[in-house]
DNA sequence: TAACTATGTCTCAAATGTGAGACTTTATGC
DNA sequence: GCATAAAGTCTCACATTTGAGACATAGTTA
């Protein structure tokens, strides 16, 4: 195993661990990646280096699949289409750099990089909800705040029925479009 | 401040606080309950015995509310209707109920009481689903692990939502109901 | 007011989590 | 196979969290 995709396996599994247990101990980090803590702690010095290696990363990563998603097609339709199934496929990623930005005690400033991204993957989701509510696609009494949070719990509920294995992987991301959609009024 | 009033203060403080952050310390409890950790401890002699309180008060707090909501009407799709009012009422409690016994590392038995509440309802849950599918009310094509999947995620955004302020707290059930009744088809 | 109760303050010991040194073992590539 | 890199083991010091005793203080009620 080379040095770099251990340490890139000790990111994905911190992102896996720390999305169902913030506060967890870095022990259960080391579990998840399959290494020893004191292996651990060889690439990261300690929590802090460790959470900002995994916000890079979820930063890295959704923008990617965002971008990608908005690039796919000029239609808003299938930009917000393409965005849930990114959402899905970033997984525990897109649920953790949310679920971070949106704390209350998360200090966000516009400098940060990881919260410019933020800023930005809102504010160009915020678009294509706009575009779709001007063309008469999205219920109108929805607020923009309510599809986006709606966008969330949608992810998360793929992320669950994923790893409780209670729903095929190849439907999860047809279900999702399909409730996503329909409970917008798309 | 009653004794008893201190103690349920601190234990919805804790639901809260759990359900961002299962291991946070217990200092933060305290500070979301608005007392001293000592204060804390004096009720409760540590984290075990009060996470069991919190999964008491989740228990009968989510059943009641949920039995309350089957009870409103014979007709299946009002009953899903008023379940998910009740499961966004409940909050933090039903969301971290969930959490709890979804976990891998639960250790699930029908022997405890908690447990056995959570199969109930979810037993009951299933039931509603099977009707509405049988009566055609619900896609055919979806499973009834995704209809649950999205009925928790759907809480997940409100209480994310109400949490955030983002959404006018007298428009979330309405909300709520719209995106997860369009989104199964109902 | 006096007695009682709830809570806060200060303190401390035990438990747990954290970070790293020193050395050994196991892979990996030449 | 040998050199090297990567990961494991054992160990220890340090920090944080946890649980509780001793006592002071504020609020409540007889």
């Amino acid at each position: 195993m080379s040095a770099s995709q251990t340490q890139h396996r000790i990111i994905e599994a911190a992102i896996l661990v720390f999305n169902e247990d913030y506060s967890a101990p870095l022990e259960h980090v080391a579990e998840q990646a399959d290494v020893t803590r004191r292996t651990l702690h060889r690439y990261f010095t300690g929590r802090e280096e460790l959470l900002a290696s995994c916000a890079q990363e979820m930063r890295r990563s959704c923008q990617q699949a965002m971008l990608q998603a908005l690039n796919s097609s000029a239609e808003p339709r299938k930009q917000l289409e393409y965005m849930l199934y990114a959402g899905v496929d970033c997984g525990a990623k897109y649920a953790l750099f949310n679920k971070l930005h949106s704390r209350p005690e998360h200090h966000h400033t516009p400098l940060n990089a990881d919260c410019a991204a933020y800023d930005s993957v809102c504010s160009r989701f915020r678009n294509v909800i706009t575009q779709l509510q001007e063309q008469g696609a999205i219920s109108l009494h929805l607020t923009t705040a309510w599809v986006m949070a709606l966008f969330n719990g949608v992810v998360v509920a793929t992320v669950n029925a994923a790893t409780a294995g209670a729903v095929a992987p190849n439907s999860l991301k047809e279900f999702a479009w399909f409730s996503f959609s329909k409970g917008i009024g798309v």
